[in-house]
DNA sequence: GGATCGATCGGCT
DNA sequence: GCCGATCGATCCG
């Protein structure tokens, strides 16, 4: 299976976005691989997008986003999650595509254990990975992995499969996103594998 | 099924 | 000091 290279990356950031759907993201921890097929994704895109982090200012948090495309951005937010995502287009360009679901295809039993909390019952297989914080903590995803370049094959990548057809793509509005200006909220950038069971709700 | 709310802390004002 | 690219628990029906 071939390894996305950099070239990818540095594609309009809507084309990354509905390309990686259906492509396999893989996690690599000690010599095992956690992998999933990339169901939801959603487009943040330049200094001028609200919902874009980047849009506040070249900080030390959104330094990745403008550096080269096919590096990982990950960040901490609601004092508990960390969000995935992979950066795109040109250096000086601030963007990314955020990984917001995948389906489980291998490595199920290593991702229960990192999901699961103490005192609680395992979780849900439909629920081990459908949202973006859900599947950093299965694939074990932290801000260790930030700035990673994701294309040489090594802790975390991401692997041509089958692509989606057209009729098989949904595309809505952001997530999560009231924070931004209405055309920002309104922008259908989000993107997802109709009728996937691990999309997120 | 849906609505609501608390958790918990880094980043930025 | 405020708030967030979320989630899970709880309450209601």
């Amino acid at each position: 299976m071939a390894l996305l290279p950099q070239d990818f990356y540095a594609q309009p950031t809507l084309t990354v976005a509905r390309e990686l759907l259906g492509q396999r993201l893989i996690r690599e921890i000690d010599g095992q691989r956690l992998v999933g097929r990339i169901v939801e994704t959603e487009a943040y895109i330049g200094p001028d997008d609200t919902a874009n982090h980047a849009s506040k200012g070249r900080t030390a948090r959104t330094e990745v986003m403008f550096g080269p495309p096919g590096h990982a951005y990950v960040y901490f937010i609601y004092g508990m999650y960390y969000m995935l995502n992979f950066t795109t287009e040109a250096v000086g360009f601030p963007a990314a595509v955020l990984i917001r679901a995948i389906e489980p295809l291998a490595g199920q039993a290593l991702m229960q254990v990192y999901r699961q909390k103490a005192d609680s019952p395992p979780v849900k297989p439909a629920n081990l990975t459908n949202g973006p914080g859900r599947l950093c903590q299965a694939l074990y995803i932290n801000k260790s992995l930030n700035n990673l370049a994701v294309t040489t094959g090594q802790e975390l990548w991401v692997e041509a499969d089958g692509g989606i057809s057209d009729a098989a793509v949904a595309v809505g509005p952001r997530i999560g996103v009231a924070y931004a200006n209405p055309k920002d909220q309104a922008a259908p950038w989000r993107f997802w594998i109709r009728d996937n069971r691990f999309v997120s709700k």
